[in-house]
DNA sequence: ACTTTTATGTAGCGACTGCTACATATCATC
DNA sequence: GATGATATGTAGCAGTCGCTACATAAAAGT
């Protein structure tokens, strides 16, 4: 009864490696099993069914993103500092497997799935949260509003990327309201005259 | 020679209807053919294979799709108003099979499947395309890297929509710089002072 | 009328899906 | 050392997947 829980917390993480390799879609029962090291019998034997087990695998993932995500960017920034900062977070590649993994459960969740609907929106709250504690503001009334429209172009730019539109993105970030203090941009090379 | 071309359209429209009421997951041969009327058979008789089927299809949901947004949405504005007219149409009713279809596919193109990578950046490109022809710009040079921001803010509240979360959509939209002429809005009640 | 092309039905293959029945180990407890 | 709980292997079920071999019907061309 004790031993019982560590395997099956051991399981969730060598399935959490193994999801975040391959997606959703590589996630089913045998190649599970084998990333582990098990049958698929025995993971059956540990979780009830397989929404319980890829419940609980999620669950790790995103406290693996958690931690991720809070180990990252350190202190406060305004609006227009803050949206290229956690974009350009985002298009780092550790975060890779996170949002591909992320972009499946968005599609899922879309159509009301459980258990995904639930995971991916208390991942979505934590991903407000944590962009709000990294916005500075004038007015406290306005971090969450802020932080929810920095968090949705942010999400926009994740699609961006995933469909191979990264010239968009870069098009976007060019054109923030230009309040970060970046003295050496070249906006043109100013024609003689 | 001349018929198979007709029946093979006729197919992909009826196919179309149903990707878009069951999604990519509902795509399978047998499912789409009864919902043709025909068999798995039949389909790959007319088509050289899934693939082939699946891109002529999406290929006519994406015409679909390019036709309603053409429809919608006559006449310019600016970024600020811009942006919650188009959160808005695309949280309409007919827009969500076609949004839900856009995120399975997104999920798809983020891991590099063919088809879907390719069909997603074209659906991307027609998207900016269609944003940036209703974006009243001040400077022309502004005009695809405003688009671009914009279109991401919008496919972020997709996102968020996605997982149930229109909280943060309107939170978003509420937060916006607060330049259109919308003279009936009730900021807070001014306390007496 | 004969042949060739076009269209359709039937049946099945091998692989994979989630899941389960049954048997058997291993091991702690009484 | 017998007994019961915990753990694991083997085998398989009923279903779906994309796809194909084989037969045949209808139609078109000669």
């Amino acid at each position: 009864m004790k031993g019982r829980d560590a395997r099956r917390q051991a399981l969730v993480e060598q399935m959490a490696d193994h999801v975040l390799s391959v997606g959703l879609p590589g996630a089913s029962l045998r190649p599970l099993a084998a990333a582990c090291g098990t049958s698929d019998r025995m993971l059956l034997y540990y979780f009830a069914d397989k929404n319980e087990l890829l419940s609980a695998t999620l669950g790790a993932v995103a406290a693996r993103l958690t931690q991720l995500l809070d180990a990252a960017l350190p202190g406060v920034a305004p609006y227009a500092v803050l949206l290229p900062r956690i974009c350009r977070l985002m298009a780092a590649a550790p975060m890779k497997p996170y949002l591909q993994l992320w972009l499946e459960l968005a599609a899922l969740a879309s159509r009301q799935q459980e258990p995904y609907l639930t995971i991916a929106g208390q991942l979505g709250d934590g991903f407000l949260a944590w962009t709000a504690a990294r916005l500075e503001v004038s007015r406290e009334a306005d971090r969450l509003p802020t932080a929810s429209l920095l968090l949705a172009t942010v999400e926009g730019t994740v699609v961006l990327r995933a469909i191979g539109r990264e010239t968009m993105v870069a098009a976007a970030l060019g054109q923030l309201p230009d309040e970060e203090p970046n003295p050496a941009r070249p906006r043109r090379p100013r024609k003689s005259r």
